[in-house]
DNA sequence: TTTATTTTTTAGATTTGTCTAAATTTTATT
DNA sequence: AATAAAATTTAGACAAATCTAAAAAATAAA
């Protein structure tokens, strides 16, 4: 058996998805913008959809996803997260290639492929860029995973992960206090040399340089 | 830039390629049958493939890839077999279930993705099936890799790996004289219990179990 | 070598997804 | 509230890939 929804279908779907979580509802624009196409050409897509009961639609009324679209597009970023994950961590793509690629693996159909890749990765939370990877029943964790230099400012966060495994980045965060489960926020960010200012709860804030920065993972919930 | 070639086209590229393998010249109706489609179908694809020079093709007499469609065809099979190993080797599927999902994922257009993945899985030679996978530039090399139950009555060959490592079955091999390099033909298959009749040169036939003959791997020239 | 059979092609229709231009509805502005 | 502007939808067209039914060409059989 083929896919379940063509890929244009599939697109629809996650653009709209993604429309819903900023807006709460989408408009007609709105889509022809994200996807760079004609409204046009988004109102006859809005009628096959609605037809397969997939979205919830009333014409010059705005739209969104029902329960079984969500569930559709939730798939549909499961797949685009976890290929993205393999094309960096198992090909040794950079972060800001995969993107493409991952557009057109999103598409492959094949469930029980996405769950043993899913696996094969060791069942990853976030994807390269720390969006959440939602699990094979859409869950998702409301947690981001990122690296230091990429946590917003202020956004109190725990450290979850080290990139660099040496002796030595090891003992120089050991020496500023900064350990798996240490809480802690990005108070400044100097544009000069990319380095960081933290602050740990009850003591004096600390900098760190960008290389260090790009080894320490932190997760927050967003 | 999205893909060159449609699905479909690449479809037909890599059915004529695979009958001209077979048979030399092609004719509409196998194409039909090998895609599952109407002959008049495959006239109308005929069409468009010659108007992409990608085949020779006059009509009511029969057809074939020029070297640009030859070309073409390769780095389908290329990117279908490398998918292939990629599902056995590293997300455990069986060799049996893996070519559905490889029709879908050949169809990924990024050259440099399939590069990666070629270099990820260590530049294999064969699929699982023990076809053939071209390398970047097309070319392949003429040797098959199988499992003895799959060697071929009287084809000489000679042992290239084998399948389970332990000390058991290479204290059974060598006490047979097999290893890696031996040169053997296989002149019986008995189905009552699939075991195999095999012979070296200078030696008297020995005979070796299913079990054995699965983990013994050979390759050949065709 | 006619005739019959098979193969292949053409003609015209269908489906999916897209587009432009025009019409309609909603929203914003005076 | 009337009008202007913006957003949305409809109507009709097009390209790609497919199909059926009929016509044309090639091959096989009498």
């Amino acid at each position: 058996m083929g896919p379940k929804y063509s890929s244009s279908r599939e697109n629809y779907l996650k653009a709209i998805f993604h429309l819903q979580e900023i807006h709460g509802t989408v408009t007609t624009n709105d889509v022809a913008n994200e996807l760079q196409t004609r409204p046009a050409s988004v109102t006859d897509m809005l009628k096959k959809l609605k037809a397969q009961k997939l979205l919830l639609y009333e014409k010059y009324k705005g739209f969104k996803l029902n329960t079984e679209g969500r569930k559709v597009a939730l798939q549909i970023i499961r797949k685009h997260r976890l290929w993205e994950y393999f094309l960096v961590e198992k090909l040794r793509f950079g972060w800001d290639e995969v993107h493409e690629i991952a557009e057109e693996l999103e598409h492959i159909s094949s469930k029980k492929l996405i769950d043993r890749l899913d696996e094969f990765l060791g069942f990853p939370k976030s994807d390269p860029h720390g969006d959440p990877i939602p699990d094979s029943q859409g869950r998702w964790t409301l947690t981001r995973q990122v690296d230091l230099l990429n946590l917003p400012i202020n956004q109190m966060a725990e450290v979850s992960g080290i990139g660099d495994q040496s002796a030595e980045i090891l003992e120089l965060l050991n020496h500023k206090h900064i350990a798996l489960g240490t809480r802690l926020e990005v108070k400044k960010k100097f544009a000069f040399d990319n380095s960081i200012e933290l602050k740990i709860k009850n003591q004096s804030p600390v900098t760190i340089s960008e290389h260090v920065a790009k080894n320490v993972f932190v997760k927050y919930d967003e």
